[in-house]
DNA sequence: TTGCCTTTGAAGCTA
DNA sequence: TAGCTTCAAAGGCAA
């Protein structure tokens, strides 16, 4: 008995040596550890389950009494059958350390496992609720590496993105900041030459303080008013308006807007300078009869009544065969006053080209595609800038042709009935649901989730 | 010849 | 009022 005793604590000398340093700092050490020594050899010699601490023993505590040194087990070893011991020993060690090991995984988990669960919650959700961005940030790399695009791309506004924004600060007062005034519009494609026009649009023309517009903006539609002397410049009037245009303010005499290339249509200038300037007009409405008014004044708003590619036929061949066919004049076709465009469209027409270029892509439906990319990776600051024009286009258009509604246009395209398509109003995720969602202004307010 | 594709946003319509 | 539809630009493509 004694000597299994003797045995079993050479054998166990490193976990008796911990059971020392357990209660090192009590006073009375010698009873303890005798107490603690005798315990756990009854307990261990027969087979007594030991239940391990939940927290490790603390080793060399600091200063006090080295009573856990393993010297002090020597006296328990049998030193004949120290060899044998050794080996034992050392497996015992292997057992002590996995014993610790396991102490210490389990005195982790055990210690927070709220945290825990709540970090690999908080882990899961945060790698949820960033999974869209980071499919959207995949694309976007994607797109960027593929098209090589250094200076339009910006940094993902993904990453780090504000689950709510405020309310987008941008114009106060209906004000934009001066850049802003001014929306560059280049475009460069294939070589060709520089487009480079302005859309200066003047804070003096399109403020609603302005005294260049009249005051009451609200008018009822169907109220025709003569449009003011600087909008007549590069509005039309409305159909049957009573106003008349200056002579001056025919397209001959207006300044040549260049032609795009490509058969692009140039971004028009949405800006209006007092003296003559125009908004929307493209090349092909600088030619002539396509966007004529029957007044004679260009408005790119106004197309012949039977769509775009007559229009663009129009703008190519009609002029000439408009004096060689008076048939025309015989049937004198409703010009169709098109809807203002949007501030993504605005975006689109400045865009385009610079995105054929890069992509040598001609499809509209893939450079739409990298374009509708490109608009959400835009900056608040630049967005602004095109819901800005695009809010002065609705204005302007609604002056010069307050009879105006969309309605009027309704089935000229003659659109066959699509099959149901996730489009963006009825996708819960489209910035305007986004915004709906959150009680954001839909013009205004920028959408941080859709981003 | 004409509509579709594809995008976002504005406006109109409907329940 | 929410949800849906249509149109605005653009050019290749298919029927």
């Amino acid at each position: 008995m004694l000597r299994a005793f003797a045995l079993y604590c050479s054998t166990n000398a490193l976990f008796v040596a911990a059971g020392l340093q357990y209660f090192h700092c009590e006073e009375s050490l010698l009873g303890v550890t005798t107490f603690f020594v005798l315990t756990c050899f009854v307990r261990l010699y027969f087979q007594v389950p030991i239940r391990p601490p939940l927290k490790m023993p603390q080793l060399n505590s600091g200063g006090g009494d080295d009573l856990g040194a393993n010297d002090e087990m020597i006296p328990f070893k049998d030193e004949g059958e120290q060899e044998e011991k050794i080996q034992e020993n050392a497996f015992t060690e292997r057992d002590l350390a996995d014993l610790k090991s396991s102490l210490v995984n389990e005195s982790e988990i055990s210690q927070n496992p709220h945290a825990a669960a709540d970090q690999g919650a908080v882990r899961r959700s945060h790698h949820d609720e960033e999974r869209g961005y980071t499919d959207k940030l995949r694309e976007q790399s994607e797109d960027v590496s593929k098209h090589q695009d250094g200076g339009m791309y910006k940094t993902s506004p993904y990453s780090g993105y504000p689950f709510l924004m405020l309310p987008d600060p941008y114009l106060p007062n209906g004000s934009m900041s001066p850049s802003s005034n001014k929306v560059s519009v280049v475009q460069q494609s294939h070589g060709m030459h520089h487009l480079t026009s302005l859309l200066p649009y003047s804070n003096d023309h399109f403020n609603t303080n302005s005294p260049h517009l009249p005051a009451d903006m609200s008018q009822k539609p169907g109220v025709h008013r003569p449009p003011s002397q600087d909008l007549s410049g590069f509005y039309s009037l409305p159909p049957g308006g009573v106003g008349q245009i200056p002579s001056a303010m025919g397209w001959q005499s207006q300044p040549v807007f260049p032609i795009a290339p490509c058969g692009f249509r140039q971004s028009y200038p949405t800006s209006l300078p007092s003296s003559s300037s125009f908004s929307r007009f493209s090349h092909s409405l600088m030619l002539g009869p396509p966007g004529m008014h029957s007044t004679g004044i260009p408005h790119p708003a106004i197309v012949p009544s039977s769509g775009k590619q007559e229009h663009d036929q129009y703008d190519r061949n009609t002029y000439a065969k408009q004096h060689q066919e008076p048939k025309q004049e015989k049937e004198p076709k409703k010009p169709v006053i098109k809807k203002p465009l949007n501030a993504f469209m605005l975006y689109m027409k400045e865009m385009r080209a610079k995105v054929i270029a890069e992509c040598t892509l001609k499809e509209s439906a893939a450079i739409n595609q990298i374009l509708g990319r490109r608009w959400h990776a835009l900056s608040r600051e630049e967005q602004a800038k095109y819901y800005e024009l695009a809010r002065k286009e609705r204005q302007l258009h609604m002056q010069l042709y307050p009879s105006w509604s969309a309605r009027d246009n309704y089935g000229k395209k003659k659109r066959r009935k699509r099959e149901k398509q996730p489009d963006s109003n009825s996708d819960p995720g489209s910035p305007k649901k986004c915004r709906a969602r959150f009680g954001l202004n839909q013009q205004t307010d920028w959408c941080g989730p859709c981003r």
